[in-house]
RNA sequence: GGAGGAGUGGCAGAGCGGUUGAAUGCACUAGUCUUGAAAACUAGCAUACUUUAACGGGUAUCGGGGGUUCGAAUCCCUCCUCCUCCGCCA
């Protein structure tokens, strides 16, 4: 969520970046903002006299009445009796105004970074590099990776439906094994670039899911419990973020590191068609998440840093890759700057997103009151930033669909010390 | 799930319903002393909002929410968390 501070101070810089997300009403809204903020001000000024008033009255009945002059004692408690009126219409109007400015402040997205190319879909993403060097010569009659899942024996959707609904794909045998190998190599690679592991929960409480901004925003996209008013969380930048809500860090404690491997439960409400075959676009799907929180000065260099990260991993798999800076209208609610990764799925003839990294900038910490302590004392707010690395699920139909041979499906070499196999047949 | 107990500042730990934003100790910061350090001494040390050019002032906050009262950390209700015991269980 933006801050007021943000908005007041930067009011134009805000107007354009808002601008640039398509928010066409945008100075409208801004200006709504501010004068609600002003009643805002102005409301909490009155309530705060009234309610000094009711103190130093009680101060001095509460002596009368040491005193034993109960007539003035009561003649002074109408008159705070008044006063109490007046703050309790004053206190509940502050309460709608506060709740009015907080759901404009929710309809605001962050202001994009100044490199994010204008644009309203993701056909305007920039394309800012193309790395085919491993793009494979597949025959004409290559399968697509849910018919080599089924030769293969190594995914079972019908199986995955008859237990849960579809979108919740079985993995067995070599197939089971490929994803637990794909897990632990990326937890080794994010550990021996400095991330500290974290195994969170994989629910989180209401709470969580607003601080990240899941919520009001994506509330149709999470599995509820209703019972106990809990989310299955789509990702595990809500658990792993959270642990940094209501901290104060000291300057010295950043860049905060952490990777954790978490299933992600999606309900991807509304989407249907050839995007859904497979493993394209599935309920639950195993990440690996890296997490920073980064001083405000370098979190743009912390952000180069795990895009080459998440670089790596592709290039150490040998699948073609391309990376997007995500234009405005693409770009999610909550990052200023979003590079997405995606690989080439030979057989299917597709580019399918598998890592998607990002600065939020203070936009996230601001709801998560994540702090550090500056130099002179001050209290700012940190950056935060995270990346998928990677998403396996598309990753595996990347690697399934271009390592197929005559012989079965070669295994990258990097992996073969997790698989402990080299094909899969 | 049942019975009991507890939740106060960074930590420990006081707190008759009325100068308690909160004693005290530790920690922390600055200073004095010292060649330096330690010790000792002195002072400072919560957060948010609001007001002010500034000094400063005001309001709220003692697990969360609500209530009683002129006045609540202190009384009542409710929820949450932790501890002890019992039950169940990977």
């Amino acid at each position: 969520m933006l801050t007021l501070q943000q908005i007041r101070n930067e009011k134009e810089k805000v107007i354009t970046g808002l601008l640039k997300r398509n928010m066409t009403k945008a100075e409208e809204i801004i200006e709504n903002i501010i004068s609600i903020d002003d009643k805002r001000k102005t409301t909490q000024t009155k309530l705060d006299q009234s309610l000094s008033e009711q103190n130093q009255y009680s101060k001095q009945i509460g002596q009368l009445f040491q005193q034993k002059k109960i007539e003035e004692a009561n003649i002074m408690k109408e008159k705070v009796a008044d006063l109490k009126r007046v703050s309790s219409t004053l206190e509940q109007d502050q309460r709608n105004i506060q709740l009015e400015l907080e759901t404009q402040l929710l309809s605001l997205g962050n202001v994009p970074h100044g490199s994010v190319p204008a644009g309203t879909s993701e056909d305007d993403n920039e394309v800012i590099k193309e790395n085919t060097s491993d793009m494979p010569n597949l025959s004409d009659n290559a399968l697509p990776h849910w018919d080599l899942a089924k030769k293969y024996n190594l995914i079972d959707f019908e199986l995955g439906t008859k237990i849960t609904g579809s979108g919740f794909p079985l993995y067995r045998g070599q197939g089971a094994k490929l994803q637990r190998a794909l897990i632990n190599f990326f937890l080794d690679q994010a550990e021996e670039a400095g991330y500290e592991e974290i195994i969170p929960p994989h629910l989180v409480n209401e709470d969580s899911a607003k601080a990240t901004g899941q919520l009001p925003d994506k509330e149709g996209q999470m599995y509820h419990m209703s019972v106990d008013n809990l989310y299955l969380i789509p990702t595990a930048e809500v658990p792993i973020t959270n642990i940094f809500r209501d901290i104060i860090l000291k300057e010295e404690d950043m860049p905060i590191k952490v990777t954790g491997y978490t299933p992600c439960f999606r309900r991807e409400a509304g989407s249907y068609g050839s995007d859904v075959k497979g493993l394209n676009r599935v309920h639950q799907f195993d990440k690996v998440e890296i997490i920073q929180v980064a001083h405000p000065k370098k979190s743009y260099t912390v952000l180069d840093e795990m895009v080459a990260h998440v670089e790596k991993l592709l290039v150490n798999l040998n699948l073609p890759y391309r990376i997007l800076r995500l234009c405005g209208g693409d770009l999610g609610f909550t990052s200023a700057l979003t590079y997405d990764f995606e690989v080439f799925s030979a057989a299917q003839q597709k580019w399918l997103e598998v890592s998607s990294v990002s600065n939020f900038e203070t936009y996230q910490s601001n709801r998560l009151k994540l702090r550090y302590k500056s130099e002179n004392g001050k209290k700012k707010l940190a950056h935060t930033l995270n990346g998928s690395a990677l998403a396996l699920a598309r990753i595996v139909a990347a690697l399934l669909e271009n390592n197929q041979t005559e012989e079965g499906i070669k295994i990258p070499e990097i992996l073969r010390p997790y698989t402990r196999f080299d094909f899969i047949k």
